[in-house]
RNA sequence: GGCGGGUUGGCGGAGAGGUUACGCAGCGGAUUGCAAAUCCGUGAAGACCGGUUCGAUUCCGGUACCCGCCUCCA
């Protein structure tokens, strides 16, 4: 069997993956809260534990891995905007625009990431309808001394948690040192964080033993993860932005809930983008989404060629230059493996950079090695997603029929070949190039391939 | 202030204590009327300063610079 080797946060170290159950492996990732179109950086960890999920489905058999990614759908900007709607004379109650906006979202979120070539995780649930069993999570931590109500509020004890901070390698004096934390009345202690909220009229609640409110940021993954994966599970992974104080805040709780458990056992963070070499972020004006792109034409496919040419544990940097050479060799592939079965299996070179700590820079780079053996090319990059033949529209020739031109090039070419003046032929070519057209000649003859760029608009009349 | 990541040839980007990464671009050649495509060949690196070592781009220490998290926009 493959050993799959991966970096644990955890213990900052590479550790060889040993599965609690190897007929049930075990993987969570941190979904998105649904509440706006996925950012091209929301995409890295799903196009990263894509890969991992598909390795595997390999080596432990497809039946045998249950990947979650959780749709959070509880959050102040999802109101916000149902607000909003309502305010502009939606029709409904809150909670119905609310739901309308998460379905919303999640339709979309779903669309972006298939043209990806994300496999759909094996459960996708929604914090909603996990409410109660995050009110069983916190009234346990109640119960347990580990959190406390105040106010409508309840709030987990950071100092109940001796290992609070281990996985970020910060202590909780530390961090009170730097002083950026919520001072609350509510709160015992500041480093303590919400459980549980209260919610007024007009935001959405759910009745509970402390009063009508809404669950805090966190506590959505404790419990779905322990619901879906039990107290122990494999795999947990996210954007290294969550490690502090989401993922923090996840272990505390579900260390503390369920202490016969050991939570997560390999913690797996990717870095984050940038684009052109700076963070992506609103004020800069360099924000996009994942549909911004597919919508100026960037294929789903050179998008996911990008993401894995940088190892997961790198900044990676988003630019079109990147873009334009994914493309290049995506569609050198396609050409190359068009028409070709894939082969049986991936090669072990590709599966064995894989295994090393999801090395897909690495394992790109045994593509190129493959391209004399197209059919174990296709079978390699369909194990990381690529060549998929439902993700290759984009690379297909336009439909066209150059039959006439290439008949005339092909005459003007043998005329020329006679008087030496090659002056029409040049001419023609010239106005081929120019509208897309690759112009082949030898002494074969003539071939035109129209390209990328085919206009059939500016073909030459014959 | 605390924690973490990065710095490799023109560009992108890996692995490995000593032998070619790889891709793109460039250059030379084959081929072509000229090109394109294809094929063959080829130059080019390891931020800086020390240390360990027979030998370090690879290990250790330090410096500089860049970036992220600690705060609602990942």
């Amino acid at each position: 069997m493959t050993e799959i080797r991966l970096h644990n946060t955890k213990t900052r170290t590479k550790e060889v993956f040993v599965p609690l159950d190897p007929q049930n492996v075990r993987m969570y990732l941190c979904g998105p809260t649904v509440y706006d179109r996925a950012h091209l950086g929301n995409a890295r960890p799903v196009v990263v534990f894509d890969v991992l999920f598909r390795l595997l489905r390999l080596v432990y058999g497809a039946a045998h891995v249950t990947y979650v990614r959780n749709f959070t759908d509880v959050d102040d900007k999802i109101n916000a905007t149902a607000r909003a709607r309502k305010e502009a004379g939606a029709l409904g109650t809150l909670e119905e625009l609310i739901r309308a906006r998460t379905e919303e979202t999640i339709a979309w979120y779903h669309a972006d990431m298939d043209a990806l070539g994300a496999l759909r995780p094996t459960l996708e649930p929604r914090a909603t309808d996990f409410i109660g069993a995050m009110i069983a999570m916190i009234a346990g931590l109640i119960e347990s001394g580990h959190a406390y109500a105040k106010d409508g509020h309840v709030l987990f004890r950071v100092r109940s948690y001796t290992n609070y901070g281990a996985l970020s390698g910060r202590s909780v004096d530390d961090m009170i040192a730097g002083a950026r934390v919520e001072v609350a009345p509510f709160k015992e202690d500041p480093m303590d964080f919400v459980l549980w909220k209260p919610s007024d009229a007009d935001l959405p609640g759910w009745d509970s033993p402390w009063g009508r409110g809404r669950p805090g940021w966190h506590i959505e993954c404790s419990a779905m993860s322990y619901e879906l994966l039990g107290a122990s599970f494999d795999i947990h992974a996210g954007g290294i932005d969550l490690q502090f104080p989401h993922h923090e805040n996840e272990i505390a709780q579900s260390c503390c809930a369920h202490p016969e458990g050991q939570f997560a056992r390999y913690w797996l963070h990717n870095e984050m983008l940038q684009v052109e070499g700076k963070k992506m972020s609103k004020s800069l004006g360099n924000f996009f989404t994942v549909r911004d792109l597919l919508d100026k034409g960037i294929p789903g496919e050179v998008i996911r060629f990008v993401f894995l040419q940088t190892h997961y544990t790198k900044p990676m940097d988003w630019t079109a230059e990147k873009a334009a050479q994914a493309e290049a060799t995506l569609r050198k592939w396609r050409a190359l493996t068009a028409g070709i079965e894939p082969a049986p299996s991936a090669a072990p070179e590709v599966i064995a950079a894989l295994a090393d700590d999801l090395n897909t820079a690495g394992a790109i780079a045994e593509l190129h090695a493959l391209a004399s053996d197209p059919a174990r090319l296709l079978s390699s990059a369909q194990l990381m997603g690529l060549l998929e033949p439902a993700m290759g529209a984009w690379a297909a020739a336009p439909q066209v029929d150059l039959t006439a031109h290439t008949a005339r090039l092909s005459d003007l070419r043998a005329a020329a070949m006679v008087s030496k003046d090659f002056a029409p032929v040049d001419a023609m070519k010239a106005a081929l190039v120019a509208a897309g057209v690759e112009v082949r000649m030898s002494k074969a003859g003539v071939e035109l391939l129209p390209g990328a760029g085919f206009d059939a608009a500016k073909l030459p009349p014959l």
